[in-house]
DNA sequence: ACAAGCGTTTAGTGTTGACTAAACGTTTTG
DNA sequence: CAAAACGTTTAGTCAACACTAAACGCTTGT
């Protein structure tokens, strides 16, 4: 077990633990974050000591809900996965859904007929709550995708000109 | 079903499907979201229609990640539980953590050897990105703290104003 | 002391879901 | 055509876990 298969199963237990995917998914991540390049589904199985299908239903899952890209190749029939550019983007995105989510249930409780004044200040204030926290990421997003397309020009610039630090 | 019904049970969807929490959990998050003062074990496996058991566990579950508060009365045996004050402040707790984590994580892997300039540059992005993350929810939660706490103020002021303590 | 009330623990059950091996369908190559 | 190389689907196994009923331990009241 050197370090890249520690970088790999600690990938695989957070995404475990905090994203509710299986374990193998988030190995993939964990894989695809330290290989240059993208990866076809049996060198994945391979380096992860697991079966194909398990590679390609969660690879595929994970392409779903926008973590990992399917690259293909001309003249090459295999499927290659990469981590896509837009990760973070999309993991601020799901974050704010499941937030609207949240404040849709609210609002809805807040219609409710049977409640009482105490309840009512809780609703509010929870409302409140989210109201914040939704702005709040939302105009985050709106920062990071100016972050990432400053970034996304540097590198091209660095790329034409000179070599990369 | 009433509408009381529906709102505990989208609660519990929400909770199970998001938080990871089993669906019960989520449910006495919602009965304690609507329901004015304090409940009871009993009270709760009786209008939930679960036994006292699961109450009992997922209680001092939702207690252990601050969702939830245990409160005794003097001259009382039982536990009543409700809504924790500083719940939202916890669940942004909560989210940060999980973002150091993974902070930690991508730190980790810039520090191993074996890294092609490719893999390097994804993860300084990614370094990057928790970075902004991570400060911005900082953020966030220190305001967030001053924001409840005027709230609290307020409310403790209209409290006063009415009736003396 | 006995019984009742309370929360927790335990043993057991059913379900869910991750994972695999093998079969399958399709496309490429000899 | 046959064989190999793909990705996917299917059937089945195994482990994890939510949930329950019943037993348990502790405290309080009679």
């Amino acid at each position: 077990m050197d370090e890249q298969d520690r970088f790999i199963e600690r990938t695989g237990q957070l995404f475990e633990e905090t994203e509710g995917l299986p374990r193998i998914a988030g190995r993939i991540v964990g894989l695809l974050l330290i290989t240059p390049g993208e990866c076809s589904i049996d060198e994945m199985a391979e380096r992860l000591a697991v079966s194909r299908a398990s590679i390609s239903i969660d690879a595929r899952r994970l392409e779903q809900c926008g973590v990992v890209e399917r690259v293909t190749r001309p003249g090459d029939r295999r499927d290659y996965y990469r981590i896509a550019p837009d990760h973070y983007t999309r993991a601020l995105e799901r974050r704010l859904a499941v937030m609207q989510r949240f404040a849709e249930l609210i609002a809805d409780g807040r219609r409710m007929k049977s409640t009482s004044p105490e309840v009512r200040e809780r609703l509010d204030e929870a409302a409140d709550a989210m109201g914040i926290v939704i702005e709040a990421t939302t105009q985050e997003l709106a920062r990071w995708r100016a972050t990432r397309e400053k970034r996304r020009a540097a590198a091209q610039h660095s790329r034409n000109g000179r070599a990369g630090s």
